[in-house]
DNA sequence: TATATTTGCAACCGATTGGTTTCATAATAA
DNA sequence: TTATTATGAAACCAATCGGTTGCAAATATA
């Protein structure tokens, strides 16, 4: 079973459940009732957010609350990372390289 | 089907061909070589990839050239722009939400 | 104690995914 | 013209995904 920020993050529901808990550590309950679904669908989702260490829990009592992993976020960035400078700072001859690869046939 | 370039980078083997062709340019068949899959495997990738406008192509006789489109790529990374406050500056006082919550049930 | 609440887990289900093989089409080369 | 090459598309398949219902365990409340 693959276990990656990326593929956890490919999900809409995980993406938004991401962005509710960035803001303030939510039990799966309190997060269930934003979403469409039930309370178990939204557990299996914040299950493989766990796995992929993407968010922490943190138990009180019989409630778990569960908050964003911030420093795991910043995986994603940094594969983004590499392709900053392209769309920054090279982006008028990454689209020259296609002529460029033709020239060089002649 | 949902076609997103977050579904499309999930993917290990198109994280990948993303990588290759942002380099420069390729052909299909080109880029299969790199991988231990089939050249119909890729052009599976590439479609969904294109579908995202994640790569663009560029016909030349019976080759396509298939290039990076980092515009598309600038998506994701607008996504991942508004945890970068919480990763950068409010790192420490996340960390402290759960107690905050806790100590308003008090 | 008895009951209600919060949660995770297992079993199941239809849809989607990533792969394969096979085939058709278009462009180049002999 | 006749091969060969490059590519996309279709049909199929096992595995995974995202969802459901049902249940068990642990904690809180009456």
């Amino acid at each position: 079973m693959r276990r990656d920020p990326f593929q956890a993050i490919a999900d809409p529901t995980r993406r938004a459940i991401i962005l509710l808990i960035a803001v303030q550590a939510m039990t799966p309950n309190a997060i269930a009732v934003h979403f469409d679904t039930t309370r178990q669908a939204v557990s299996k989702h914040l299950r493989i957010l766990s796995e992929c260490r993407l968010v922490k829990q943190e138990r009180s009592g019989r409630e778990i609350y569960y908050q964003l992993n911030p420093t795991k976020m910043k995986e994603i960035d940094k594969w983004l990372e590499q392709f900053r400078k392209i769309w920054e700072d090279r982006f008028n001859q990454l689209d020259n390289v296609l002529a460029t690869i033709k020239n060089n046939k002649k």
